[in-house]
DNA sequence: TCGTAAATTAGAATTATTCTAATTTAATGT
DNA sequence: ACATTAAATTAGAATAATTCTAATTTACGA
C-alpha cells in the first residue's frame, strides 16, 4: 500500500469497480495519480511506463484508459487540441486550455457561477456541463 | 447573385478576405450556407459535393474549410465526438451536443449568462468562453 | 485447482486530417 | 487583353491518434 491518498483512491475505486485489477492496471492508477490533479494524454502515461521500465503496451495502456473513464476512475477532456486528456479528476469541475501551451488547468465548479441557463431540447436529458475558457499566451 | 441572404452574406466574406475567390470556394460556400445555421463535417460537405456532381477535391474541401475558419467565415467546434464540426454561425454561441445522436444544436449567447468567472492565470489572456451543454436521449 | 471470461499484446487497420509536389488559376500591373 | 506570379487545386502519399484482431495469458469465483 502506497503513502499517496490519491494512489490509494484511486487504487479503491478500481477494485471496487467490476473491472479485474491487474498489474498493468495498478501501475497505471500509479502514474495517473502520483501528482495528485492532473491531465495526462495516452502518449504521455505510455512515456511515463517507458520510462519506468514497465513492460507494458500502448494498447493496453488506451485499454485501461478508457476503461478507467468508463468506469469513473479517470475522466476525458477533449479541447480543440486533437488528442485526449485524461483528467484525474472526476468530480464536476471546468477548465482552461491554454491554446498556446497545449495546457489544461482545472477550474474548480465554486468558480464558475451560472445566473441563467437554456432549456433542455424536448426529450432529451441533461447530462453535464462543460466550460472551456480559451486562453493564450 | 442568389435569393439566399445567408449564402450571399458568406460570399460578401469571401470576397471581402484576402482570400482568392474560386469557383470551389463560391460552390462550398452555397453548399455551407444554404440552409442557414448548420453544422456539418468536412466529409459531409464532399458528400454533397459528390451529390451535386461537383469536382472538388476532399483535400480542397479540407483547405477551404480551414482558411474558412482562419478568416472568420466559419467557426470550428470541438466536441467529445472525434470529427471537427464546422460551425455557419460565426457569433459568439454555444452548443448543445447531444452524445446520443452526435448532433451539435446551437444556444445562443443571450440564454447563458455567467454570474461568476474565474480569474485569468498570470500572464495569460481570455480568449473565449465555451460552454457545451452534454445531453443525451 | 479449474474453468472461463476478461485482459494483454504486437502489429495491422482505421479514421480524420495534413502534407507533397506538380499543375492550374485568379488577380494584379502593364 | 496579356503576362506574371503567388495562391489554389489536386491525387495520392503520409501522418497521428486511436481502435481492432486474434492469439496468448491472467484473474478470480466456483
Amino acid at each position: 500500500m502506497s503513502i499517496n491518498k490519491h494512489i490509494d483512491a484511486a487504487l479503491e475505486l478500481l477494485r471496487r469497480s467490476p473491472l479485474k485489477v491487474t498489474n498493468q492496471r495498478n501501475d497505471i492508477i500509479r502514474i495517473l495519480f502520483k501528482n495528485g490533479n492532473c491531465h495526462l494524454t495516452a502518449e504521455d502515461v505510455h512515456c511515463e511506463v517507458e520510462k519506468l521500465g514497465l513492460n507494458i503496451s500502448l494498447a493496453t495502456v488506451y485499454n485501461c484508459l478508457k476503461q478507467f473513464t468508463n468506469h469513473k476512475i479517470l475522466k476525458s477532456v477533449k479541447t480543440s487540441s486533437d488528442k485526449i486528456y485524461f483528467d484525474t479528476n472526476v468530480t464536476a469541475h471546468h477548465h482552461f486550455f491554454c491554446r498556446t501551451t497545449s495546457q489544461l488547468i482545472d477550474i474548480d465548479s465554486k468558480n464558475i457561477k451560472f445566473s441563467k441557463l437554456p432549456k433542455i431540447p424536448g426529450g432529451k436529458k441533461l447530462q453535464s456541463v462543460e466550460v472551456v475558457v480559451n486562453i493564450t499566451d
